[in-house]
RNA sequence: GUGGGCGUAGCUCAGCUGGUAGAGCACUCGGUUGUGGUCCGAGAUGUCGCGGGUUCGAGCCCCGUCGCUCACCCCA
């Protein structure tokens, strides 16, 4: 018995038509990042351990048990990436970006992976499409950039979700709320799994789904309350850029997000469709992460945008993603002689920059017309012995059904001009 | 790592209290001479996840195993 193989647990991965549909969500999140001024970084899946030990936070769940991590011939420890700020942060230091002109604007694109138990919306190997713009502190990038997020959900038509966002304030801050927050959770009735998992990060109690720990936690002390004068400020003017933007959103007071490295303000989209992974996209501010890798001391904002979760949010919201290209023709030969010449056109229309498929093989005209209407072509052509003598091809338009007779050398311009 | 649900044609599934398998979609061909989208007809496809057990007989019962899935956890 010949062995059946399958693709890994929990990666997700499109087949057409799917794929299609998927490129269109990829594409449209790319976009959104260039109309905004940000150029591509393109990174490697694998980086050093220690950059994401260092750069996500030791003690996070992603890192102390989320993460595929080998060793690779030299012995040296490598880690397929879990989240792409600690990359990017990485490679703007090594390629002196830094030490240029500011702000450092730049998106990548690409695949993600985490060895967690697979689930709706969840997977081991994911994509998203992030942004970071480095160097610049002020309330008018955290707005550019939520902004940007944004509009490339809105570009595809969703409505069914919620932008969330608070702030984490400087270190300051997070220390006096932390003392008190210890403080009040030390006061709680809880078991020993939950106050473990609140000495490594309190404010994960926030976030607990079970009502007995929601029900203690409604007096805590909440971080937004000890925000210093400057972090107050900085949140309070994003907040009206947002709605000079014409963006809504909420003030989570209680938002808790699972990376180290973010300060300052923090957001997340959350679609109302999905099951329990709802997040599809979220980011925030990270002010020390550059010096912490070892770079100039800049200050920092970006997002992750999942594209998984977000083509799942276009599927429940019943959005058509209308495939990006299209046939401009679907040509069909009908005889030994007519295949020659019909594989000699397409090819030459390829190589005028038009696209282009055929029917191969002998197959019956009728089915040769139904692939052609499958394709989605905007035109077909038929060619056969009559047209070999007569030199012009009738063209048919595949909406209207009409035909029109085209000269062959006038095939290309004929197409490019409708 | 912990729970629940499910594994029958490529896909979605049906199969009553056990008697060796079906539907829809998709696919292929056709409805006479070289033109699709509707309609009609015909056809192909399954070791019923795998292994064992009970039984005269198991897709249906029992045990094991693998896989998928949803949720906890965590997050995109």
């Amino acid at each position: 018995m010949v062995m059946k193989f399958q693709a890994p647990k929990g990666v997700s991965e499109y087949a057409p038509p799917r794929s299609l549909h998927f490129e269109v969500v990829r594409e449209s999140l790319i976009s959104a990042a260039v109309q905004a001024g940000y150029l591509l970084m393109e990174l490697p899946v694998f980086e050093d351990t220690e950059l994401f030990a260092r750069g996500v936070g030791e003690t996070t769940d992603v890192v102390t048990k989320e993460m595929y991590t080998f060793e690779d011939r030299g012995g040296r420890s490598i880690t397929l990436r879990p989240e792409g700020t600690a990359g990017v942060m990485r490679a703007v230091i090594e390629h002196g970006l830094d030490r240029g002109q500011l702000p450092v604007k730049v998106w990548y694109s690409g695949a993600f992976f985490r060895a967690e138990r697979p689930q709706a919306g969840r997977y081991r190997q994911f994509y998203q499409v992030g942004i970071e713009a480095i160097g610049l502190n002020d309330p008018e990038i955290d707005a550019e950039v939520i902004a940007t997020a944004d509009r490339s959900l809105k570009k595809l038509g969703l409505k069914d979700y919620r932008l969330e966002i608070t702030s984490l304030g400087d270190s300051q801050s997070r220390k006096a709320h932390r003392v008190d927050l210890d403080k009040f959770i030390a006061g709680l009735d809880l078991d020993e799994a939950t106050r473990t998992k609140a000495q490594v990060n309190p404010l994960r109690l926030f976030d607990d789904k079970r009502e007995s720990v929601q029900k203690q936690m409604e007096n805590a002390p909440l971080l937004l309350n000890y925000l210093s004068e400057e972090s107050t400020a900085h949140f309070n003017a994003v907040q009206s850029l947002l709605q000079s933007f014409g963006i809504d959103f909420l003030i989570n007071k209680r938002m808790v997000r699972g990376l180290d490295y973010y300060t300052g303000t923090t957001f997340e989209f959350i679609h109302e469709k999905l099951g329990a992974q709802s997040g599809i996209g979220g980011g925030g501010r990270y002010d020390g992460l550059m010096k912490q890798l070892g770079g100039a001391d800049l200050s920092g904002i970006g997002y992750g945008m999942g594209v998984d979760r977000i083509l799942l949010a276009c599927q429940s919201e019943e959005i058509e993603l209308a495939p990006l290209g299209k046939l401009d023709l679907f040509a069909i030969a009908l005889g030994e002689e007519a295949k020659l010449k019909v594989a000699q056109i397409v090819n030459q229309l390829r190589n005028a920059g038009l696209t282009v498929d055929m029917a191969y093989g002998d197959r019956a005209l009728k089915s040769a017309m139904k692939m052609a209407d499958k394709s989605g072509a905007k035109f077909s052509l038929v060619l056969g012995a009559d047209e070999l003598q007569m030199e012009s091809i009738a063209v048919k338009n595949m909406d209207s059904g009409e035909s029109q007779s085209v000269t062959i050398s006038s095939l290309e311009e004929f197409l490019r001009d409708s």
